[in-house]
Formats: structure tokens, C-alpha cells, sequence
DNA sequence: GCCGTTTTCGGCCCGACTGTTTTCAGTCG
């Protein structure tokens, strides 16, 4: 039995990485180890466990003699010799400081050296002694700078979900679009890749004249704090503690500075790699003969780059198909579209309707026919009803009774044909805790369909859990599980939970299980889809609505959708009405 | 520490900005 899991490994190898940086050692050391972290974390829990146990670990790219000892180490005793003594030799607090924004490691140590600082609370009442300011190397900017960032740290650490990130940027990118000065503008980051939380705003300008851009960016409103102004750049601070990083560039680098900052990390050193590969060398700047005899060299003496008007003729030079931002995490995508293998990824207009949505009847806050109205107004052939079974007391779940009543004004609505969209009736029925369901085979037989979710009972421990969630599997009135992991990003852990085998499980009994679009949840991880999907687990796009305003989160589940490289095909809710009727009837016909 | 259809050694992305300097180190992305 392993004392220790493949997440909580790559943790300790980012540790590692974070930990050695402090020391100074060699960057591409650190770089190695927090590689190394992303490289265990991108494989499937057996996946892993069978490397583990052939000892053919050193197969993963990135992971070598070094690592791969220290990974079994990890992984048979659950402890590492090496950390315990790297953690011994470096002050706790030092790793805090490192949060800091302006405080790096050379920083970090000579503060430690010089001050006999190694912790956040002794480098404020430095800074408040002046001390700091008159260390070398130091000053009184860097002092205040220090003091700023020690009283704003939670929220300047703090990372944003997509859905909020993505309403602060759209206003600014309008704004910036607006501007006579810009040609092209776009967002950047983690955000164009559609990760589920972002951390700072990226974007990326295309402008002749930069001064009034760089005005308009640090002087529009909710700018708290302008942190860098610069020629080419400019960084703000804006009131949700939200970091806003503005880039400036002539129109013929956009594509490449657009591509640069867009990211991944991982994804951007492939694609280095790949154009060293061909003699040709990639930065933000254009693609240039990295060898730089007898190139053609603009005004800068910079070789000049091949000519590319948008990011396809970029991947296009390099011999790539072009990448959509949310496949650009360095997991495979590279390989992928030199071989011509991207999928066709869905598109939020590729769906025609969607399961699991909420009225008042239990904890929604708009009636039915408002949610029928509004998935009207979307364009969708079909909303399905799913509200809380009876166990959920506190989302004023519904008895047998109120859910006959809610089947029966379902049907009443659909016959009157106040509405375009057909409304199904459904239930998000509870998985009780002994993996029972919270209604019996008679009430579930009457319903269009089943959503079986998990909502009491969060600390069983992963075995039970696992089981609980499989033995609800394989009830065949089940036709799809809701939020796998019951996560809420950035307020609640995920329960423990065996999702390999809850995959197999879905795969063997036909259920689907949903992503489920709220964007707090964003469940199941995208990161699983990929290989789930290609089993042949069914995915629905799921927004899990509470309001009218909420079936728009299917487009966060269509992100995360993408970035699970799922196709339409393998997502049910873009099948036409009949089809999802002939596919429900299906699953209710199965036994 | 990792990696190799040129390599088992010598690379590993590199430029902008800031604050401290007076020519550059550190941080950041």
C-alpha cells in the first residue's frame, strides 16, 4: 500500500523546487523539480501506480535517475531523507517572504544574512525601523514597496475563478479596443487558456503611439495601485486585489507576443525547443534563424523574424496545426498537431440545451417557466429540471409529492407550448451515504432522467466514499453523476475520492457523468477528461443553474470541456432534442 | 536535475522594468 499519493508527491517536489530556489542553487535545478511536480500530477492516478511499481518511472519526460529515486522514496515510506534535511538547513519563515511581490530569493537571503530576518513579522517591524532602506542593495521604495505588500498580501496572493476574472477583463479589453491608438487587442494568460482560476490579467495591445494607452490602462477606474509604466508596459493593481499587466507592442509582433503570454509555461518551452529543433529561435518577439549568419537583420540589428499575422502562422511556421489556447499546457498538444491529431473541440454554440438546473422549488431562485424563458432566450432545444431530492434539507430538497407535482406542471408546460424549448424532468438525487439513492426505483422510474450527487457525508474516508459513489453507478435508473469531486475552488477541498475508479464505473454501467459548470466547480477536473473520454465516458455539460443568469456558466464548463480535449461528439447536451430523447430512453431502458 | 535524429556534456528563454546604482542586480513573466 502506498504511504503516500501521486498528488501529495508532486506537492513535495514542488516544495523541493521552491525550497532549493531559497538556497540559490541552480535555476534549471529548481526548474527541474517543479517540472518534475507537473509532469507526476499530468498522469492518471494508475498510471502512475503501474510506473511506480515496474520501476519505469524515468519513461515520463522530465523525471530522471534523481527524481525518480526520490518519487519511490515518497511513495514506499511516505517520507524523504533529502527534504527533511533540506527543510532542517532553511528558516520556515523565509518561504513565506517569498509571497512577497519584489522579493526573490538573492533578497530573501541577504535580509536573513544581513538583518537576521526570517520571518514576515521581523521584516515588518524592520521596515518599520528603517533598517531595510539602509541595507545595500536596498532603499526606501523597495522598504515601502515591502511594507505594501506585507499588509495586502491575502489578497495580492489570492488567485480569482475564471467566471470573475473574465468579467473584471472584458470591460477593460472593450475599453482598450475603443481606443484610437489600438489596432488589436486581446486578453492573455491563464485566462485565454480558460484555467479555472487566474491569477493576474493579462493584456496584450497592438498600438502605434503608446503613451495614451498606457494612461488610459493605469488611469481607468478601479485602478487601486500603479505597480510598473514603462515604454512597452504597464502594470496595475486594481481593487479586488487583482493584478492587471498591460502589454504594448508594433502590430507585426502580436501574434508573437499574443502566443508568448498567453502561455503555459510548459507549453511555451516546447515550443522553443521545437523551433531550436529547426534552427529558429521563438520569444515574444518573432521567430528568428537562431544561427545568425547571413540572416536579414532589421534597424535593432535583430535578426528578422518570419512574417506572422496571427498565432496559426506562427504554429503553421513550425509545421503545426494551430493550437487553441486551452489545449496549451504542454500535455501533448505539440505532438498532437504536428501529427494532425488536435480534436475539433466543442463550441458553447454547439449546445442544445442542458441537464441539471434549479428552480424555487428547492434552492433556485427563479420559477420554472422563468428558467424555461430563459433557456428559450439561449436558443436551446431543451432545459432539463433537476432539483434537490429530500435528503437535501438545506437546499429545501423535494418529497415524492412536491416532485410529482413539479413532473406533472412540467408536462402541463410542454403541452401548452408556451414555450420553443421542451423542459425535461429530472432530479438531482442524493447519493446517500451508504451509496443508496434518496428515491425509490418507482419515484425515479417516472422522470425523463437521473442526476445522482453527493451532498452529505463529505469525511468518509476515500475507500467508502468510492464505493458509496460506484454502488450509485450501478443503478440503472442513474443517468449521469453530478460533481464528481464535490469541490469548490478556492472555499472547499474536494471530498476524498477514487475518481479513476468512479470513471471506470460510469464506463461500465453507460452513466455519464457531468462537468459541472458552476464556476466554483468546474467538476469533474478537466484534467481527466482527455483519457476518460477516450474510454468512452459520456460527458454533460452540465451549468448546474440556480437562476436564469446561471445556464450561462455552460460556457466555463465549455472551457474546462476544452481543455479536456472533448470534441462534440463526446459531449451528449450537443445532440438535437431527439437524439437526447432516443438517448435517454436508452439509458432508461438498460438493466 | 534533465535531456539528446548533431550531443552522455553543456546547454537549459530572455527581455522589460525598477530601484539602486553610476553600469547593474534582482524580480517578474
Amino acid at each position: 500500500m502506498a504511504l503516500m499519493t501521486k498528488n501529495e508527491i508532486a506537492d513535495v517536489l514542488a516544495e523541493i523546487g521552491t525550497l532549493m530556489e531559497l538556497k540559490g542553487e541552480n535555476p534549471f535545478k529548481v526548474r527541474a523539480y517543479s517540472a518534475g511536480a507537473r509532469a507526476i500530477e499530468a498522469l492518471e492516478r494508475d498510471e502512475f501506480e503501474t510506473l511506480v511499481a515496474e520501476g519505469r518511472l524515468q519513461s515520463v519526460k522530465g523525471i530522471g535517475e534523481a527524481l525518480a529515486a526520490k518519487i519511490a522514496e515518497l511513495h514506499s515510506t511516505g517520507r524523504l531523507e533529502f527534504l527533511d534535511k533540506l527543510k532542517a538547513s532553511i528558516e520556515p519563515g523565509l518561504v513565506e517572504m517569498l509571497t512577497i511581490p519584489g522579493l526573490g530569493p538573492k533578497k530573501i537571503a541577504a535580509l536573513a544574512r544581513d538583518l537576521k530576518v526570517t520571518s514576515i513579522g521581523a521584516l515588518e517591524e524592520a521596515c518599520r525601523e528603517g533598517r531595510v532602506a539602509a541595507l545595500a542593495g536596498f532603499g526606501e521604495k523597495t522598504q515601502e514597496k515591502i511594507l505594501t505588500g506585507i499588509r495586502n498580501r491575502e489578497a495580492y496572493s489570492k488567485r480569482h475563478l475564471w467566471w470573475d476574472a473574465s468579467e473584471t477583463a472584458a470591460p477593460i479589453l472593450a475599453g482598450l479596443r475603443s481606443l484610437p491608438q489600438v489596432s488589436r487587442a486581446e486578453t492573455a494568460g491563464s485566462l485565454r487558456r480558460g484555467l479555472e482560476t487566474v491569477g493576474d490579467l493579462d493584456f496584450i495591445v497592438a498600438a502605434g503611439d503608446v503613451e495614451p494607452v498606457v494612461r488610459w490602462f493605469t488611469g481607468m477606474a478601479g485602478v487601486r495601485e500603479v505597480t510598473a509604466s514603462g515604454g512597452t508596459k504597464a502594470s496595475v493593481r486594481l481593487e479586488s486585489g487583482l493584478q492587471a499587466d498591460l502589454r504594448i507592442v508594433p502590430s507585426e509582433q502580436f501574434a508573437f507576443a499574443l502566443h508568448h503570454f498567453t502561455g503555459s509555461k510548459d507549453h511555451n518551452v516546447q515550443m522553443r525547443q521545437r523551433s531550436l529543433d529547426r534552427g529558429l529561435s521563438l520569444s515574444e518577439w518573432g521567430l528568428v534563424p537562431s544561427a545568425g549568419e547571413g540572416t536579414a537583420r532589421d534597424k535593432a540589428g535583430r535578426n528578422e523574424s518570419v512574417p506572422a499575422g496571427d498565432e496559426k502562422a506562427i504554429f503553421a511556421a513550425l509545421g503545426l496545426a494551430y493550437i487553441p489556447p486551452e489545449l496549451r499546457e504542454g500535455l501533448g498538444e505539440i505532438e498532437a498537431a504536428e501529427k494532425g491529431e488536435l480534436p475539433r473541440l466543442v463550441e458553447t454554440g454547439d449546445l442544445r440545451g442542458a441537464f441539471h438546473n434549479h428552480t424555487a422549488e428547492s434552492d433556485g431562485g427563479n420559477t420554472l417557466a422563468e428558467m424555461a424563458g430563459a433557456a428559450e432566450a439561449l436558443g436551446w432545444e431543451y432545459l432539463g429540471i433537476a432539483d434537490h431530492s429530500k435528503s437535501s434539507r438545506q437546499a429545501n430538497g423535494l418529497t415524492e409529492e412536491r416532485l410529482a407535482r413539479q413532473v406533472a406542471e412540467i408536462r402541463a408546460l410542454n403541452a401548452s407550448g408556451r414555450f420553443r424549448t421542451r423542459v425535461l424532468a429530472g432530479t438531482e438525487c442524493d447519493i446517500l451515504p451508504d451509496g443508496s439513492l434518496d428515491f425509490d426505483d418507482a419515484v425515479l422510474a417516472g422522470l425523463d432522467y437521473v442526476v445522482a450527487s453527493v451532498h452529505s457525508s463529505f469525511s468518509q474516508d476515500e475507500a467508502v466514499m468510492t464505493a458509496r459513489i460506484v454502488r450509485a453507478l450501478e443503478n440503472p435508473r442513474v443517468t449521469m453523476l453530478g460533481h464528481l469531486s464535490g469541490r469548490l475552488l478556492l472555499r472547499r477541498e474536494a471530498y476524498g475520492v477514487d475518481a479513476g475508479r468512479v470513471i471506470d464505473a460510469a464506463i461500465a454501467n453507460g452513466v455519464a457523468i457531468e462537468l459541472n459548470a458552476n464556476p466554483y466547480r468546474l467538476d469533474m477536473d478537466w484534467r481527466l477528461w482527455r483519457k476518460a473520454a477516450a474510454r468512452g465516458l459520456e460527458c454533460s455539460i452540465n451549468p448546474d443553474a440556480h437562476d436564469t443568469a446561471g445556464l450561462e456558466f455552460v460556457r466555463a464548463g465549455v472551457n474546462a470541456a476544452r481543455k479536456g480535449w472533448l470534441t462534440r461528439e463526446q459531449v451528449v447536451n450537443t445532440q438535437p432534442l431527439a437524439k437526447v430523447e432516443a438517448w435517454l430512453a436508452k439509458k432508461r431502458g438498460r438493466k
